[in-house]
This record gives structure tokens, C-alpha cells and sequence, in this order.
RNA sequence: GCCCUGGUGGUGGAAUUGGUAGACACGAGGGACUUAAAAUCCCUUGGAACGCAAGUUUCGUGCAGGUUCAACUCCUGUCCGGGGCACCA
């Protein structure tokens, strides 16, 4: 339609073709994964060329072709020049008994999925990106996207700034201490005890010997769980004192040092200061184990529950009688004059762990040098390609299986003979589809990521229709890909995408997602050769709003059909003629329902509204059957409106109606308000807003035209009878509703 | 546990800013055409009660309240389904 209206439009299509499920195919068969994609993607491409997809195959790009990674490798390259990308050492779900590193999902209750072997959480040698240092902008630019208001909450939940404070807090007989990140400093008189993320390496300084047992069992027990896993147990609070004893520095008072798994490493300091009298975590936790509760807030009752409003400041010495606003000022003042905490803003969102252990992904183009220095590849090496292999197997050591090549791993220095090692992660999937919509400008360029002159021209991305699960993690990713090459000059915009829609998925039939483990997948080869390809997309886009999720049923889809035929059989005869009722004659009995079509299904197709536009053609034609005569010119209009959802059916009955040159090129078809408007207006009569009757009258009758009308309504006066009016409300062209009692 | 999202006939779904709930389609029922069937065309179709009938009354958008002349739509509480999650200290 955007064309026809004389729209430019780039509609490409590309593979993200990288990632986990080919490479476990690849080990159980012993097949190269390049060969086999691309078999794969041939195969998706005949089936979406079947069903009449205007794809721009020119522009076709796939992640995993070297001349697409090298782009993805020279960025990964400019964000370690820009110290961006960083090594670090994160926890990795190790399984020694399959010698390899499992991914999220590939662990089931901290067993492997596969064999069901123990998991163990185990810090590893990762990249990182600094998508931290971005998260002000992040967060800031949301608001510069025209995007579903549920997904921006959603993305500034994940980045989660919050603004607080943090309190340094002495650890008693030792030289040691430690920071904890609040939202409440105001609280530190109710803090009393800590708690510390079991996994901080200041536990082990800490510990006190008689607790010593106990504090190693804890933590290696959490060591086998997963984060998500913690949460699963959240209703239980676990934990175990550690013997040490944290000064609190507001009143010299001291206080237990726990570890507990409720507190994460990963989020502030990994340490909290607990005031259980107001924080519902805190306050469980304290009840489990005895802890004491002093509430220094007015208000709630702290034996039945933590009270988390606001309330004046009691038990607090100097913050005594001040709210909350007025506490924190304080607070933080005095921490500040005191040297022993600052004002200080925490984020959830954290870097982003960007290697894997791997062989199916980018290889990071880096080398770790004998002399212990590492440097990025040279760029006029690029790309770094993947070595071919048939047989890709596990290392065994927790190394991606690149590290079995050795002949491609060993690199020496042409000019110093200096010896070096390739890096042997590789990159998650996510990175070859974090920038590849700017690729699709100027896929072919061999000398520069994109031409600048054309993304000047194509840039922001006026609508990207992808799906809910995306929401967080891909779109914030590319964002931030986006906001770095903004600021390396290479894209014009601050944002990649202007508009988003999220488009729902087709389900099984029954109502669970398509996958083949269910069984319930649909061929789209057999659908296409039972009812053709305008069927399946019509029916497809009638099922429901683009939005939603919908189970397939054949039922619906023969009724697709039927329409199709339908339309078929109104401008054509038995003898595959055009019929005679064709005519450029107009007797304008269709002329406000065609131009009333018009403008519902342009405005519709617009805001992608598809069913509802569908629904809208289907009146126009069951009012076409009922007319004598069918104007040429609304014909035409009609089939141009249908071609979006059935365009090969379009085609052949615009040239059946003796046009020469394609549809496509024509303009699309556009309605005149005028004939719109209409004369006469039903308005509805109520009586205490129930409707007792409805009248066809006058447009733009005046109000007291309206309510003389409708007192003098047969049905109204009947009803009315023996009532009294309270009160008579006029809506014009709409209602009257009469108040009686 | 937290966050997001949804709940409308037998079914998929419509319904602008609060202003005629159920568009359109599927299914079902009836009729026409046919030797018959399929296909096609036409009609009926939210529930209940009443009526020979045209029709009338009444209930009805998960549930319970509230605001309003008027609520699928706004507010409060609650139940159920779907999706996400990294205990926001």
C-alpha cells in the first residue's frame, strides 16, 4: 500500500543464522553448520516466495556469511579500541561430566538437560561490553521512540535506575570493610544486621572459624543454583551468620554480618544493610532466624509486618521527626561530612557477557599474546572466518571447541615472530542481529559497514514489526549498538527504530506454541497447495488483530477461501469473461459503501489493523452482489485494496479487467469525504440509559430539535407515561437520554 | 514472589473520546436449485421468559463493588489464563 501511495519502501529479508541449535545439530550428525544453513535457508526462502512476499532479494543478508560477520567483528573491534569490551570473571554454568559450558536453558533444576548431570555455577575468563555506560542515554532516548508504552516500562524496568546511597560499614577487629547500596539511607538507625552475597570474595576474609563449616556448605549449595532458581525459593529464606560483626557507622552500634542468596552479587555491592522494620525481604529473613526489629518510621505494626510507607522518623537521634524526603537529605549529608557513604545512583541493568563457549558464532577477533599483552585483530585482516570443520566436539575443558583447532588458534607475529592465541570464544547470537537493519541499506559494501550518504536517507527504521520476546534483550542491545556507532559518527540517528509493533504468533491447535516436540506444526507447503497462497494469507490476517496470539484452525481457512472465490465470481463469468455488470455505467447505489471501503481499509491497513480491513472488503462485496450494476472505477479500487492480503488473485482480475501493466504500479485508490457525508442520522432514544427507541432524523439537528423529536417519539411517550423528567441529555447526532422517575 | 498482558455468543473476533454490545467470518438451523449430493444463492442465529405472530420484557463483556444521565471502556478489590523475571535492597 506505502508504495502505491508513492512511498519508498525497503522490505528485505535476512537470516540470523547463527546460535545454539545448529551447532547441537551439528555435534549429533557430524555435519558442517555453513552447509547445512544454507540448505535451510533455501527452504524457508522457495516457502516464503510462495506466498507472494515482495522480498527485495538483492538486499538478503545473512549473519553468518563472512562478508556480513566482518562488520559485526570491526565493531566488536572499535568497542575494545573505545574499552567498551572488556575481559572479566563471570560465572558460567560449567558441566564437568559433558566437559562443556550449557547455556540458561540447557539447565533443568541445576542439572544438564542432556543426561541430566550436575551444574555448577564456576567463574570463567568473559567479554564483556559496557552497555552500562549507556544506561542513562538508554533510559533518556526512550522517550524520543514512538513505541508501546508497556514495552518502554518494560525496558526502563530492566534498566532500573535507582537513586540512593551508599554507607561504608567497618567490620569489627579487622581492617576490612565494606559499601552497601540503599534507596533508604534513612533507615541505617533501623539497620540491624548485613547481609553479603554468598559468592563475595569477602566472606572467606571475614568468616569467623567456629562458623567456618557452615558458611563453605552454604556457599557451595548456591553455587548450584541458578539466579532464577534463588527466586524460585524466595518464599523460604535461607542464609547463615557469619560470626563477623559490621559496624553500624550511624551509631557505633554492631550488628551481624549474614550470607544469604537472596542478595545478589550482581546488583549494587552485592551487600545490603537490612532494616527488617521496613523492607518486607528483610523483615521475613529476620523473623526466620530471630533477628531484632527496631522500626525508626511512625506508623504500621511491626509485629504483624514491615511497614514500607512513609511515615515521620522515630528512634533515629538526629533524623527524629523528619519525612522521608527530608531524612534522606539529612542522611546523606551527614554520611558525606562523615566520609563514610555518599549520594550515589544504582542500576539493575547490567554489562552484557558477550562470549560464548562456542564454535558457531563470530569469532571474537582478538589475540592473546605470549608476553601476556592482547590486541585486536588488524582490520585489514578481516573478517576472521570460522574454520571449516565436520567435526566440532566439545573441548572438555570448558573452552569453546575452537580451542581443538590448533592450527588456527597459533598465530605468530609476522615481523617480531612474537607467539600468540586466538581468542576461542565466539559471540552470542544476538550480535550479528544488533546492526543488521543497516546493513540492509547498503548490503554489497565491501568498503564500510553502509554508505553514510544512504543511511542518511533510510535512517530511523520507521516501523520494526518483531515479537514480544524481544521486548528487553534484543531491542536494548541493538540500541546500544545504534547509540555507539551514533557516536562514532557512522549513523545519523540517536535511535534505530521509530515505531514498534509487536505482531503475535499463530499457535498450534491446541493453543500451545507450534514446535515439533508438540507436534502441532503446520506445514505452510500443504496449506499453500490445498487453498492456495492468498488464502493462507488472508486467512492469516483475518484471524485476529496482528497483536495477538491465535491458534490455527482449518475451518476459517475454507472460509478464506470461499471469499476469494467470491470476489472471483462477481466480476467473472462461467466463460472466464469479464462479466457484463461490469460497466463504466454508475448509478451511484455503490458509491458510499465503495468510498466508505476505501477509507476504512487505507486507515486500517495503516495501523495494521488487517481483520478489521478484511471485514470491511467483505461488506463491500456482499453489497456488491445485491447491486445491478458495478462501476469499473470502484472495481478497480476494490482490487487494489484486496492486493495487500491476496495479491496474486489481484493481479490476474486487474488484468482481467483489461489493464496491461502490473497493479503495483498504480496508485493506490482514494476516497472523496463528500460522498461520506451523510443527510439523515439515527440517533438512539433512552430513558435512564436504557435505548426504548431510535429514529432516523435530520443531521446537526439542534439540541432542542433533538429533544422536541424525541418527546414526541411514539415508543418514548409510552414508556414515559406517568413519569416525571429529572433530565434530558443531548448528545448531537448520537442519543438523547431522557432522566424519569 | 515481582513485572507485563489478556478475559466479550457454540468459535475467531468487532465496538472512535465513556454514548445503540456482538460488525465481519466460522459453526449450527431452515429454505431455493438438483433425481440426489457437492458447490452456489437467500433467510435465521447471545441467553432466558412471554406471544399464534409482527414482536415484547429481561439478563448479559471473568467476578464483587464504585463513579456517571450513560461503563466492554474510568476507579478499587478479586479470580483465572498467557508471557517475562536478574528478590530493584
Amino acid at each position: 500500500m506505502k508504495r502505491s501511495q508513492g512511498f519508498n519502501v525497503l522490505h528485505p529479508m535476512g537470516w540470523d543464522a547463527f546460535g545454539l541449535p545448529a551447532e547441537q545439530y551439528a555435534i549429533d550428525t557430524g555435519n558442517d553448520p555453513a552447509e547445512f544453513t544454507k540448505k535451510n535457508i533455501e527452504t524457508f526462502r522457495r516457502q516464503i516466495n510462495s506466498l507472494g512476499f515482495s522480498y527485495d532479494w538483492n538486499r538478503e543478508i545473512n549473519t553468518t556469511d563472512p562478508s556480513y560477520y566482518k562488520w559485526t567483528q570491526w565493531i566488536f573491534i572499535k568497542m575494545f579500541e573505545k574499552g567498551l569490551a572488556y575481559e572479566a570473571e563471570v560465572p558460567v554454568n560449567w558441566c564437568p561430566a559433558l566437559g562443556t559450558v550449557l547455556a540458561n536453558e540447557e539447565v533443568i533444576d541445576g542439572l544438564s538437560e542432556r543426561g541430566g548431570y550436575p551444574v555448577y555455577r564456576v567463574p570463567m575468563k568473559q567479554w564483556m561490553l559496557k552497555i552500562t555506560a549507556y544506561a542513562d542515554r538508554l533510559l533518556d532516548d526512550l522517550d524520543l521512540v514512538d513505541w508501546p508504552e508497556s514495552i518502554k516500562e518494560m525496558q526502563r524496568h530492566w534498566i532500573g535506575k535507582s537513586v540512593g546511597a551508599s554507607v561504608t560499614f567497618k567490620i569489627k577487629n579487622s581492617s576490612s570493610e565494606f559499601s552497601v547500596f540503599t534507596t533508604r539511607p534513612d533507615t541505617l538507625f533501623g539497620a540491624t544486621y548485613a547481609v553479603l552475597a554468598p559468592e563475595l570474595p569477602l566472606v572467606k576474609d571475614i568468616v569467623a572459624s567456629e562458623q567456618e563449616a557452615k558458611v563453605t556448605a552454604y556457599i557451595e549449595a548456591s553455587e548450584k543454583k541458578s539466579e532464577l532458581n534463588r527466586t524460585d525459593l524466595s518464599k523460604e529464606k535461607t542464609g547463615v551468620f557469619t560470626g563477623a560483626y559490621a559496624i553500624n557507622p550511624v551509631n557505633g552500634k554492631e550488628i551481624q554480618i549474614w550470607i544469604a542468596d537472596y542478595v545478589l552479587s550482581s546488583y549494587g555491592t552485592g551487600a545490603i544493610m537490612a532494616v527488617p522494620a521496613h523492607d518486607e525481604r528483610d523483615y521475613e529473613f529476620a523473623k526466620t532466624f530471630n533477628l531484632e526489629i527496631i522500626p525508626v518510621l511512625e506508623g504500621g505494626d511491626i509485629l504483624k509486618e514491615a511497614f514500607v510507607g512513609d511515615g515521620l522518623h522515630i528512634n533515629s537521634g538526629f533524623l527524629d521527626g523528619l519525612n522521608k524526603q527530608e531524612a534522606i537529605k539529612e542522611i546523606v549529608d551527614w554520611l558525606e561530612a562523615k566520609k563514610v557513604g555518599k549520594k550515589e545512583t544504582s542500576y539493575r541493568l547490567r554489562d552484557w557477557l558477550f562470549s560464548r563457549q562456542r564454535y558457531w558464532g563470530e569469532p571474537i577477533p582478538i589475540i592473546h599474546w605470549e608476553d601476556g599483552t592482547t590486541t585486536a585483530v588488524p582490520e585489514e585482516e578481516l573478517p576472521l572466518t570460522l574454520p571449516v570443520t565436520k567435526d566440532i566436539k566439545p573441548s572438555g575443558t570448558g573452552e569453546s571447541p575452537l580451542a581443538n583447532m590448533t592450527d588456527w588458534v597459533a598465530v605468530t607475529d609476522p615481523v617480531t615472530g612474537k607467539k600468540g592465541k586466538r581468542e576461542t570464544n565466539t559471540m552470542p547470537q544476538w550480535a550479528g542481529s544488533s546492526w543488521y537493519y543497516l546493513r540492509f541499506i547498503d548490503p554489497h559494501n565491501k568498503k564500510q559497514l553502509a554508505d553514510p550518504e544512504k543511511l542518511k536517507q533510510w535512517l530511523p527504521v520507521e516501523i520494526y514489526i518483531g515479537g514480544a520476546e524481544h521486548a528487553v534483550l534484543h531491542l536494548l542491545y541493538a540500541r546500544f549498538w545504534h547509540k555507539f556507532l551514533y557516536d562514532l559518527g557512522i549513523v545519523p540517528t540517536k535511535e534505530p527504530f521509530q515505531k514498534l509493533y509487536n505482531q503475535g504468533m499463530i499457535l498450534g491447535g491446541n493453543n500451545e506454541k507450534m514446535s515439533k516436540s508438540r507436534g502441532n506444526v503446520v506445514n505452510p507447503d500443504s496449506v499453500v497447495e490445498k487453498y492456495g497462497a492468498d488464502t493462507l494469507r488472508l486467512y492469516e490476517m483475518f484471524m485476529g488483530p496482528l497483536d495477538a496470539s491465535i491458534a490455527w484452525n482449518e475451518n476459517g481457512l475454507e472460509g478464506s477461501r470461499k471469499f476469494l472465490d467470491r470476489v472471483w465470481r462477481l466480476l467473472v463469468d462461467e466463460d472466464n469473461k469479464m462479466r457484463d455488470r461490469v460497466t463504466t455505467f454508475n448509478d451511484g447505489k455503490l458509491t458510499k459503501a465503495y468510498h466508505q471501503t476505501v477509507k476504512k481499509v487505507t486507515e486500517d491497513y495503516d495501523q495494521l489493523h488487517f481483520n478489521t480491513a478484511i471485514s470491511q472488503l467483505m461488506v463491500f462485496v456482499n453489497e456488491a452482489y445485491k447491486a445491478e450494476v458495478l462501476p469499473y472505477e470502484y472495481m478497480e479500487g476494490f482490487i487494489q485494496l484486496l492486493a495487500p492480503v491476496a495479491p496474486h488473485i489481484s493481479e490476474e482480475l486487474w488484468l482481467k479487467l483489461g489493464n496491461k501493466e502490473s497493479l503495483t504500479h498504480a496508485a493506490w485508490p482514494v476516497y472523496d469525504p463528500k460522498e461520506l457525508v451523510e443527510d439523515k442520522v439515527e440517533v438512539v432514544y433512552q430513558i435512564n440509559g436504557k435505548v426504548r427507541g431510535k429514529e432516523k432524523v435530520a443531521r446537526d439537528l439542534s439540541r432542542e430539535q433533538l429533544e422536541k423529536a424525541a418527546l414526541t417519539n411514539e415508543s418514548i411517550q409510552k414508556v414515559l407515561f406517568g413519569l416525571t423528567i429529572r433530565k434530558v441529555v443531548i448528545v448531537p447526532n448520537k442519543l438523547v437520554n431522557i432522566v424519569a422517575n
